[in-house]
RNA sequence: GUGCCCGUAGCUUAAUGGUAAAGCUCCGCUCUGUGGCAGCGGCAACGUGGGUUCGAUUCCCAUCGGGCACC
């Protein structure tokens, strides 16, 4: 892999590069779509491509279990088994760690409100386990939520998951702590994170897939800084930058800007699970070169469209009577064929092509809106 | 025409001699390394008219509407 710095801009941390890998090379600051399952939900790869996906990222700890790596690597590849020739990454199962653990427990995402409704929630402390799984020194041992079966996740295994599965860019095993954890079970996660990035790479025997380290340490500035020092002097291809970015947009800018200031300048940096539309040029000012999230996605399935002006909920009935485009400017087939009233009416009626057309439109859009920053920053004006 | 049964929220159904509950629908809200989920909140009803009773959605009568059986 190469990471190429066409420009960085003068008035922020942004920089203009392009990121080549075993299977082509893409633009960045790019978006990464979410392709969990191997798949971008509800649309196939050529459609993903002509919503203007570049590359993608799929889920070691799903694929393991559905349909387990050798399924894939027998297949020829995540690459061959999915039709996409284009660059990919995997997630090395980390977040599950959270999600499937103290996120599942709690009831709570990523990014926590700090209002009145969370202010009675209790704190994770250090010695506290999830109620589903346990996390080692070593690993972690999951339930399969498929079967119920032990499952053993380490450095090593996530590793060599990744290597048979065999995308591009490939992530450490990492432990991703949940909002409400306090200090003290940060500096632990974090340092036992850091262990484990280093166990990571001396798994990794590929040339042909790049590694990249996450940087974890929750909202505390001293952790970020540490974490991003440490992580940062390991020989990663890369970096990704994990775990939550406090309460409001404002301290999430910041505390990424910690970060990114004690990496080096020379790496790609990932920001893993970041990216409403509001949160794109903030992430991108800030020095983040490729990013994913489920928003496009996910809100597509709930029937949300994203325009240029926020978020359209398509289940509202006032839609079967409107019959503009989801947004007018829009280049998108759906925007050139297809009118609200038409999707809403889909959505109302549980057809799945409704999730199907706000998916390609969302991705578009999101698309579209990292394309748009990159030609301004070409143009110098972020 | 006669007999029997049934009329509770937009829909499908509960419960009760002390003015009513749920699911779906509908209307809000939440979801950031993905659940084609889920969760939270809200609007909303005793067919009509009498009677008995301190009090009737509940018991009685009539009436209207629906169903079934018989003629």
């Amino acid at each position: 892999m190469e990471f190429k710095i066409l420009k960085k801009s003068k008035i922020s941390r942004a920089r203009l590069g392009i990121l080549k890998t075993s299977s082509g090379e893409i633009e960045t600051p790019a978006f990464v779509p979410v392709a969990t399952q191997a798949v971008v939900k509800t649309l196939t790869s050529e459609e993903a491509e002509a919503a203007k996906c570049r590359i993608l990222i799929a889920n070691t700890f799903h694929l393991h279990l559905k349909p387990g790596e050798k399924i894939v690597k027998n297949s020829g590849g995540l690459h061959k088994f999915m039709n996409w020739p284009r660059p990919l990454m995997t997630d090395s199962g980390g977040f599950q760690v959270f999600s499937l653990g103290f996120g599942r427990d709690f009831g709570v995402g990523k990014i926590i409100k700090n209002n009145a409704d969370n202010a009675d929630r209790k704190t994770v402390g250090v010695g506290q386990q999830p109620k589903q799984l346990k996390i080692t020194e070593d690993g972690v041992i999951f339930r399969s939520p498929i079967d119920g079966k032990e499952l053993f996740l380490g450095p090593k295994e996530s590793i060599g998951i990744q290597e048979n599965l065999g995308a591009d860019i490939i992530f450490a095993f990492d432990e991703c702590p949940p909002p409400n954890a306090d200090y003290e079970y940060n500096k632990l996660a974090m340092r036992r994170t850091h262990r484990w990035a280093v166990q990571s790479l001396k798994a990794k025997k590929l040339k042909t897939q790049s590694l990249f380290g996450i940087v974890q340490g929750g909202k505390f500035k001293d952790l970020r800084i540490e974490s991003a020092k440490f992580i940062g002097s390991q020989p990663f291809d890369g970096f990704g930058i994990g775990g939550e970015f406090g309460d409001n947009k404002k301290t999430m800018e910041k505390m990424v800007g910690w970060i990114i200031e004690n990496l080096p300048g020379g790496k790609p940096r990932h920001l893993l699970g970041i990216g409403y539309p509001e949160d794109i040029p903030k992430i991108i000012k800030a020095g983040i070169d490729t990013f994913d999230c489920v928003a496009p996605t996910h809100y597509a399935r709930r029937g949300i469209a994203f325009i240029p002006s926020g978020k359209l909920d398509l289940n509202k009935s006032f839609f079967l009577k409107d019959k503009n485009p989801l947004d007018k400017k829009c280049g998108c087939f759906v925007c050139q064929n297809y009118r609200r009233n038409y999707i809403s009416h889909l959505l109302r009626a549980k057809e799945i092509t409704a999730l199907k057309l706000l998916t390609f439109h969302n991705l578009y859009f999101f698309n579209s809106l990292v394309e748009k920053i990159r030609k301004q920053m070409k143009k110098g004006e972020i």
